[in-house]
DNA sequence: GTCTATACGCTGATAGAC
DNA sequence: GTCTATCAGCGTATAGAC
């Protein structure tokens, strides 16, 4: 994407988000992010502070997350199988994987623990009943990552080559039986 | 752990180790590697071709872990969640997380691929009955690795603060959906 | 063969001139 | 605000001393 007539700082920040999601914190370079958005790579420094200050300005938390966790309860568990199966490697697993990518940061995990809680656990523990609901909704959580994780980062041949129904069926069930837990 | 009278190439390999799990493969520099080693850093290139191959060669793909899985079916569920809670750190967590923090690399990518296979899937696969067995095994490690990924890598609170016998049994629970699940 | 010394081309980041 | 010059540190390569 060469010379736009976006401002600079615009262009900086649509070019470091493309290529943070697409390519990881590390591979990503603040000169490549430079050359994509048509600037000197002192100016990204500059604007942004550091490349850090940029990933954690411009890698969003997702945000179409929460219309999935609006819907019903009861059916929740294969919704969220769906979504991850369906997503067009951007909205979440892209993100999610560039975090993870960066996870020796402190402050890169400190953002992906803050985000999971803000627009996964606060919203969902607060849907549904029971015991424990932030612990289990936690765990949800924890489930939900491991299934974007194994799909679309470690992209496991005997996912990707299984039959999604039964992935969603499967999955989706053992999800649900955590929702769905009167508890102890 | 200054010079040791270990020959160079064992004391790289285990400093090598030691600072791959402990801070992550991008923290982790040559020179610091060959400094806790005793040697020089041109020495660690010089005998294992390149960090990635260092890495490749020194991190294990956790080895403890077909003894949890080689346990009755019935309770496997809750014995996975338990071994994951109680590592020390060391044992999964830290080679996993030092795997994922090298996930840009597609070779080491790879391994994360292969070693959940061949640790986890396969041997899972051969124990379960029922429909799908191998995608079930697939599942129950992505569900295993959300896991290790929420309580040790992220380092929830909502986790860490929780009753631990409330966490194996909800998610040894969920995961022994998966391994009873008689199919479609 | 085993190791040291040195250097190359990269990285993220800074200082200061326009 | 923007670019030029430059920094120290990185992974890596090689030449040559033991």
């Amino acid at each position: 994407m060469p010379p736009t007539n976006l401002p600079p700082r615009d262009a900086i920040r649509c070019a470091a988000t493309e290529l943070f999601v697409r390519d990881g914190y590390g591979a990503t370079t603040v000169r490549a992010i430079a050359a994509a958005a048509g600037c000197d790579p002192a100016l990204v420094i500059r604007h942004f502070g550091s490349k850090e200050a940029l990933f954690l300005e411009t890698v969003p938390a997702s945000a179409e997350l929460p219309r999935v966790l609006a819907g019903p309860v009861e059916s929740l568990g294969r919704e969220l199988v769906r979504y991850v199966l369906e997503a067009t490697e951007s909205p979440v697993a892209g993100v999610y994987r560039a975090m993870l990518s960066a996870s020796d940061r402190p402050e890169i995990r400190e953002r992906l623990r803050a985000s999971m809680h803000d627009v996964f656990v606060g919203p969902l523990a607060d849907r549904i009943g029971g015991a424990h609901p932030e612990l289990r909704a936690r765990l949800v959580a924890a489930q939900f990552a491991g299934l974007i994780n194994a799909y679309w980062l470690v992209a496991d041949p005997v996912l990707r080559s299984a039959d999604r129904r039964a992935i969603v069926e499967l999955y989706g069930d053992s999800i649900q039986r955590l929702l769905d837990s009167a508890g102890s």
